[in-house]
DNA sequence: CGCCGACTAGGACTATTGTCCTAACAAATA
DNA sequence: TATTTGTTAGGACAATAGTCCTAGTCGGCG
């Protein structure tokens, strides 16, 4: 593989989740990379199809961070409790540029761009996996529900995180999130 | 005030929610306003002068919302209460575009415009609005945070409720959240 | 009527975009 | 050495963007 392609896809996504997909140009990610705009077409003959490897990146770095967790051994709520934490980890990035997941779904979803279903499957990884934790939790019945519940807590303090750049808002939210992982774990199924 | 100008604003309104701020072109607000390119410029001396336009517009427009429902004797709880019923009440637009605040925010934050500011402002609105019906029930300590919370809540509700298109979701959300409410109101303040 | 202001249409201009093409360089193979 | 294959640079290309300019229309007032 080449290590240039790689260093395109780094770069753009980097430059994707700071600046925005449209508002990002062939130009920038040249300027980044040290190579000339014309080369780019020998590795990605659209910018879609450069998109399309960022999201693919995406997915397979989450896939392999949510992994991890379950590979360490962690218990379905350690787990759960370690994705709400990630909003703490990325703070910094979160307060800056919002969440890399939700503000690129939400361009893509304006722009009606075929990429969109890349990015939602990137809210699917997600989904299913808080899913799976729930339902490992012992919460067969309504798993997905609190998998959505929680991924939507995540997504609404990262938006205004961004707006408010507030270290300790993100903190007390986080701090509520896992006050709600407890009481799931403790109370019975409703 | 000429009618013209209004025309534009409500166009490029809608248009910047649709499809955002970056992607509407002049082109494409002059088609559906049905008036020339360079008839603009009489109105309005650049771009971001119509972004600051819509965006003083939407604030009108939430401020009078709001304020109707405090005008109409509502109490603060049932204000608030109103407030987390906007996700039903736009339920469509919501699913198909996600939140004309927080999308519009997340996009000026990641083009670093000027407009940003603005955009904060909308969200100022509802914060503050919501911080005094919280102190108006009590909640003198912390009603800057419970306000922060349910606008949090909100803005994660909108964009799942954008990546999935479900409208139970969204309903069994906002049935959470005024669950939540009943508890603050009838819980001690912590 | 004739002037003057508000308003509009249409196009010119420059910059930038994504895309594409061709020539050149490098290393490995024959 | 000669040839091929993978990679790169640089520029051409049409389309579109925001901006600006000029000529024109229309209605009200002197």
């Amino acid at each position: 593989m080449s290590a240039t392609r790689d260093r395109i896809v780094s770069a753009a996504d980097q430059l994707f989740y700071e600046r925005g997909f449209e508002a990002t140009s062939f130009a920038d990610v040249a300027a980044v990379v040290g190579i000339s705009r014309g080369n780019f077409y020998y590795h990605f003959k659209t910018k879609d199809q450069i998109l399309d490897a960022v999201i693919e990146k995406r997915i397979a770095d989450r896939d392999a961070m949510l992994d991890g967790w379950v590979q360490a051994g962690q218990s379905p709520r350690a787990c759960i409790a370690s994705f709400i934490r990630i909003l703490l980890m990325n703070n910094k990035k979160i307060r800056a540029y919002g969440c890399p997941v939700g503000t690129l779904f939400s361009e893509l979803a304006k722009l009606s761009h075929p990429g969109g279903d890349g990015a939602r499957a990137l809210f699917d990884l997600f989904r299913v996996w808080l899913c799976r934790r729930f339902e490992d939790m012992g919460r067969t019945e309504d798993a997905d529900a609190l998998a959505m519940h929680i991924l939507a807590r995540s997504q609404g303090v990262a938006t205004l995180a961004n707006a408010y750049p507030d270290e300790q808002f993100l903190e007390s939210e986080v701090e509520q999130m896992l006050a709600w992982l407890d009481a799931i774990a403790t109370q019975p199924q409703s």
